[in-house]
DNA sequence: CACCTCACACTACACATTGTAGTGCAGGTG
DNA sequence: CACCTGCACTACAATGTGTAGTGTGAGGTG
């Protein structure tokens, strides 16, 4: 599962994947497992992509290990490795800790606060919460 | 002010920047102003490279609203747009922010508090403390 | 058995980004 | 005027992604 890069400017699966990659995760996240024609048909709604186009995307992805690929009968059928849900947490995981690390703890810290304020204000009674939980436990 | 893409698995400089792009961000930064032919110079430490070389990168970056590029006499100097400082803190508030909004500010509040909790328990007291001093604002 | 089709494999090219560097031009100096 | 120096322009390699043509092999059909 390797995601390098997080595209600051973009929304979305396309943060972490190019357009036609993220079309295709997308579909794959919403039927569970297709096979390339599938997912070439249902694609194709929109605007003609080749088959081949779609092949060499979905193995290239599967190369990366973000598909699976499990052959039945004469061809093969691709599902994500992760749920879209597992996907983005594990995603947004990773970033938390890659900013923490990378900025340190009270820079990012204080930056979240600063986007409570402006967007969520019932977040920080939730945060508080979090915070009297976490020392009843120690 | 340009930066797309944030590398989720390189560290530092690395992370906005190719390698030699960062060398030279880093040596500008310590250096405030530089011609190119300095900064060939500096950088030829390590290891040889072209002038022409640093001087295409840093032009890229001049491009892209990174350096600024000031004409003195017949040549150039070049020096960063903004102090490292305002730099990384400038990303470091945008990507708090993007995450937020691409995940739910919940969602990166709770990775948040986990990091913490491996990482560093003395700053959730600092946390609690904004919290008090926010909620005294309000 | 020869053939044909279909799904996959291999290959290649386009475009963007970054690292690398050659060639050329313009303006000042001996 | 010839030359040197510093910048501009151009080009090519490697990587990631989008695009698609051609090749190959396995199975069904006449």
């Amino acid at each position: 599962m390797k995601i390098n890069k997080f595209k600051v400017h973009e929304k979305g699966l396309n943060r972490f994947f190019g357009p036609l990659e993220a079309r295709i995760m997308d579909l794959l996240w919403e039927k569970e497992e297709l096979s390339i024609k599938s997912v070439q048909t249902h694609l194709e709604t929109d605007k003609a992509v080749s088959f081949n186009t779609v092949m060499t995307v979905m193995n290239r992805l599967a190369d990366k290990g973000i598909l699976n690929k499990r052959h039945v009968g004469r061809s093969f059928l691709y599902s994500p490795m992760l749920s879209r849900e597992d996907f983005l947490n594990t995603q947004s995981k990773e970033l938390t800790y890659e900013l923490m690390d990378e900025f340190g703890s009270s820079v990012v810290v204080n930056h979240m606060l600063d986007a409570l304020q402006n967007v969520d204000e019932g977040l920080v009674a939730k945060l508080e919460q979090k915070i009297k939980d976490w020392k009843k436990d120690r």
